[in-house]
DNA sequence: GAGTGGTCTAGACCACTAT
DNA sequence: TAGTGGTCTAGACCACTCT
């Protein structure tokens, strides 16, 4: 591992077990440095780490101040799958595969995954239980040329996990949009909606190390149980 | 202005002309480097921003490649100004500034701005209206230790403006959190909620520089007139 | 004035991609 | 083999904060 990461990780283990917990600054960047042996540059990179990822605010001419609040409430806003976060949520989850097959593009697809007309796509639909109640509804395509198949068993563990460890896939980032809509007659069919007519719906397209699109997602969830957070830094 | 701000600026402007537009990579980091007179990290420094603001892709052994599909249609995420969003995406818009008052911190708000019972806090309540319709209510809280007062104008206008250019205040991060919950008889009092049982609830927590808390705001949408982009990174 | 983080340099070695 | 980006170094100067 890289030795500036490997430095973050120390000293993020360290804010989290409370090691400068009665301190309100992390040590210096000159004292890290010759603390971990690393040039001052290293050290930085490390602590920029940190700053993106919300621990830490660096003062000029102060030092590195530790963001205690809510520091390990809110999950980092990115590309996090659903196993990951009910990992880390620790709520009561079961997956349910419903459809699973392959699919030619129509024209909605064709203009999602910028690929030719009746391009084979992988669909996999999968409906969500948290706590016993089926709450979200993925629709997921997947481009075939990138992902021909997916063993069913995986589809009801970590597609992601399978992507980067079978498929050898370098998933990159995603483009997302939120919106409010109102919940369709399949909605209703599938999902425990409780009187809800609305859903809360989630566009994503993830993209590849090379840029590649490769994948398109609609994730429908019940407004009630859908929250999202996020940690926003000023430019 | 910081040497690697200004290639920022200049390698994006160059960009957006269309300066590379035939090309799918950007020179290379040497290349960047003797032609800006800069040092190879100075130029990284640039290009990582590049990166993190979804306009390159950086490839190990090949190069910078420029990501062109939707490159300026999604917002970055972050902390942006109603003025600065209608701006951007160009819809006729209006304020209406409701309540406008200093106020004593109760429970709740002693809690949401770490401040003691009963301390000052100003509060802004304000009706956006899109396209001739009420569809926003924001309800502003400031610690008044921090801004004493705010002139009605400036209400009505871009309060963030007002914050950085005549109190010096250095917006730093905000953290945010969306759900969807039922609305309000003041939602319903104060929008046009067009039918609406629910509403788009944003929480936000905006702090300083120097880590300090000293806005929370709740911002209430109608769910078809909201939308939120992110664009995502894998870490 | 001493200490801090912010920037910048010139050079080095590595892993990877292309040819 | 040449070129690319990824990492790392040792040192420098600056603006800022604290005492």
């Amino acid at each position: 591992m890289e030795k500036y990461l490997t430095i973050y990780h120390d000293v993020l283990a360290k804010l989290k077990e409370g090691y400068w917990e009665d301190a309100e600054m992390l040590p210096s960047e000159h004292t890290l440095a010759s603390d971990y042996k690393a040039s001052r540059e290293t050290i930085r990179k490390a602590l920029n780490l940190l700053v993106q990822n919300g621990y830490i605010q660096k003062v000029r001419g102060k030092g590195s101040m530790i963001i205690k609040q809510n520091m390990f409430d809110f999950p980092v806003s990115g590309i996090m799958s659903f196993k990951e976060l009910s990992q880390k949520l620790q709520f009561q989850s079961e997956t349910i595969v419903h459809e699973h097959a392959v699919v030619k593009a129509d024209r909605f697809l064709q203009k999602k995954l910028q690929v030719p007309f009746e391009h084979p796509i992988l669909q996999v639909t999968r409906i969500r239980k948290i706590d016993g109640e089926k709450v979200i509804l993925d629709k997921d395509y997947f481009n075939c040329d990138i992902v021909p198949a997916l063993p069913k068993a995986v589809c009801q563990d970590s597609i992601y996990a399978y992507l980067e460890n079978e498929l050898g896939l370098e998933i990159s980032y995603a483009q997302k949009e939120i919106t409010v809509v109102t919940s369709s007659e399949e909605d209703g069919a599938l999902l425990d909606l409780d009187g809800h007519s609305n859903i809360v719906l989630i566009k994503s397209k993830v993209h590849l190390e090379d840029t590649t699109l490769f994948q398109y997602t609609e994730s429908r969830h019940r407004p009630d149980k859908f929250k999202f957070t996020e940690f926003a830094r000023r430019m």
